[in-house]
DNA sequence: TTGAATTTTCAGTAATTTGTGAAATTTGAT
DNA sequence: ATCAAATTTCACAAATTACTGAAAATTCAA
C-alpha cells in the first residue's frame, strides 16, 4: 500500500470499522480511499494503491455501486472508468441510511407485520406477538421520523441538531398551547 | 429447533439481520429468543431450543453481556443462571446505541482528530484532511445530537418523533424571535 | 469486423470466523 | 473439605466469506 501514513491510517481504520458493520474490509478501504482522493480514480489505480488484485477491486466497486455510494465518470480520450464519492458528506449519509432502510428495516417490518397477523396458538405465542408489536412500533416510529428529518435541507438539519435537547422546550410550549389554562400538574 | 413457526421465523430473521450488522448469527438468534420469551431462560434451555451446543450458548451469552443487552437472574433453589432482556424496548435501543458509540464512534472520532493534527505533507494530504474534517464534523454533530435526544424521557421522545418534520416550523419561529422585524429574505 | 484495452466472471484457494466436544474451572450445598 | 452441578475455556473442525488469477465478455477505436 503506497499511501502516505496519514491516508493509510484513515483507510485502514475505515476498513476495520466497515467490517464491524457487516461491510467487507477491503470494500471499506476502497471507499475510504475514494473519499479522501483529490481526483477520481480508476480500478487499476485503486488496486495499485491498496495492493489488491484487479478482480477484487472490480467486485468491490460493484458492491459500492449497489449501495449508490460511488459516482462513475469518464475522461475524454480515456476509456477507463473513474470513480469518486459525492462531495457532500450529508448526502452520503442520507444515501447510506436510505439503502440500509430499504435492505434491512423494511424487510424486518414486513416480517413483524406478518407475524402479528397470525392468530397466536398459545400463551407463549401471545406474549411473543406482544413483544414483536413493541419492536415493530419502535422501528416504525424511529424510521418514519428519521425519513421526515432527512427531508429537511442540510442547513435546517444542522440548526436542529445544534439546538439539541432544547427541542424539549418547544414541546412543552406546544403542550401549553393545546391545553391552555390547565393547571401545571404533569 | 423446537419452536413454533411464528417464533422460529422471528428468531431466524433476527439472526440473519444480526449477521448483516456484524453480529454473529447465532448470537442474534439467542437474543431474539430471549426477547420474545415469557420467562427468563437458562443456557441449557436456550441450547435445546435453538439446537446449539452448550458451549456456543455460553460464549454467545458472554457476548450479549458485554453489550449489556441481557439481564442475569437467579431463582431460589436453582443454581443455574437465567437470562432475559429488558422489557422496555426503548431502553434496549439506548443501550445498543451507547455501546456502539463507545466501541465504534468514539475511536473513529479520535482517529480523525489525530489525523487532523498532523501537518499535511503535500496537496493530497491537505485535501484528505479537509475531507476527514468534514466527516469528523458530521459524526460529531450527529452523535452529540443523538445523545442529547436520548436524554429525553421516552414519552417526550415519542411526542417529538410523532411531530416529525414539523420541527422545521419551530426553527422558523425561533429564527424570527432572534431577528425580529428583519425583512423576510432568508 | 477486428483486435487491443478494459472490465467482469468464476472456479479454486486462502483466510477468517464460527461452532463443537472434551477438559478445566468455578460454584455452592452438604 | 468434598463433590456434583453448572459454567467456561480452548484446541480443533466445520462453515463461511474473501481474494486471486485465468479466462470470458464487453467496449470502442480504427
Amino acid at each position: 500500500m503506497n499511501l502516505t501514513p496519514l491516508i493509510q491510517s484513515f483507510v485502514l481504520h475505515f476498513g476495520e470499522m466497515g467490517s464491524r458493520w457487516g461491510i467487507n474490509r477491503t470494500v471499506g478501504q476502497m471507499y475510504a480511499l475514494l473519499f479522501v482522493s483529490e481526483k477520481p480514480l480508476n480500478a487499476d489505480e485503486m488496486a495499485e494503491a491498496l495492493g489488491f488484485s484487479r478482480s477484487n477491486v472490480s467486485m468491490g466497486l460493484k458492491e459500492l455501486e449497489s449501495w449508490r455510494l460511488v459516482k462513475l465518470q469518464h475522461f475524454p480520450g480515456d476509456r477507463r472508468e473513474y470513480y469518486s464519492t459525492p462531495e457532500d458528506v450529508w448526502a452520503i449519509f442520507k444515501t447510506l441510511a436510505d439503502e440500509r432502510k430499504k435492505r434491512e428495516v423494511e424487510p424486518t417490518l414486513s416480517m413483524l407485520r406478518e407475524a402479528l397477523m397470525e392468530t397466536p396458538a398459545n400463551e407463549a405465542e401471545r406474549h411473543a406477538q406482544a413483544r414483536m408489536g413493541q419492536m415493530h412500533d419502535l422501528i416504525d416510529l424511529t424510521t418514519s421520523w428519521f425519513s421526515d428529518i432527512q427531508k429537511l435541507d442540510v442547513e435546517t438539519l444542522k440548526k436542529l441538531m445544534t439546538l439539541g435537547a432544547q427541542v424539549q422546550k418547544f414541546l412543552e410550549f406546544k403542550q401549553k398551547l393545546s391545553f391552555p389554562r390547565v393547571s401545571e400538574k404533569e
